[in-house]
DNA sequence: ATGTGACTTCGAGTCCGTC
DNA sequence: AGACGGACTCGAAGTCACA
């Protein structure tokens, strides 16, 4: 397989995650926590920085309590 | 971070790539070939065995014409 | 045409810290 | 609170031979 640049779906789901996480009124480290997700990682997925794998998506979702698709749905 | 089973939405992705893949006609094969990915790999995915990565579920989704969130949405 | 096991490599993911 | 860096481990990414 040919070697891309990093997508644009990625930077998507960085604004959803940081725009849900914070309308929830969560640290990105109290979030992290709660998920059991390290939070220098989190910082990197809201920074749009990690090529975040399905697993960690759905993990996600769960902790923002929404559903998975949601976050790949760009807003303007 | 905790390890983990692998979650529900793989298998969702699974199911949907391998419903749109077949909806356009063709094989693991070609369709692999088509968005330049390794068909072993790609199999694999449709099989639910790889965590794929948001980076590839964009590549797959441009492959099958759909917008990205519609992969992760459970059929009945 | 698809599945599977074995394999290497490089980034996903963790843990420490500082600014 | 969040960005970022270094050093680390392990698994995703990617490939192949064979069934």
């Amino acid at each position: 397989m040919k070697r891309t640049h990093p997508g644009l779906l990625r930077s998507i789901v960085a604004t959803n995650v940081r725009r849900y996480r914070q309308a929830r009124g969560l640290s990105q480290q109290d979030f992290a926590n709660e998920i059991d997700m390290d939070r220098t990682y989190y910082g990197g997925v809201e920074r749009g920085e990690r090529n975040v794998s399905i697993d960690n998506i759905e993990r996600i979702a769960k902790g923002l309590e929404i559903s998975p698709h949601q976050l790949l749905i760009a807003r303007e």
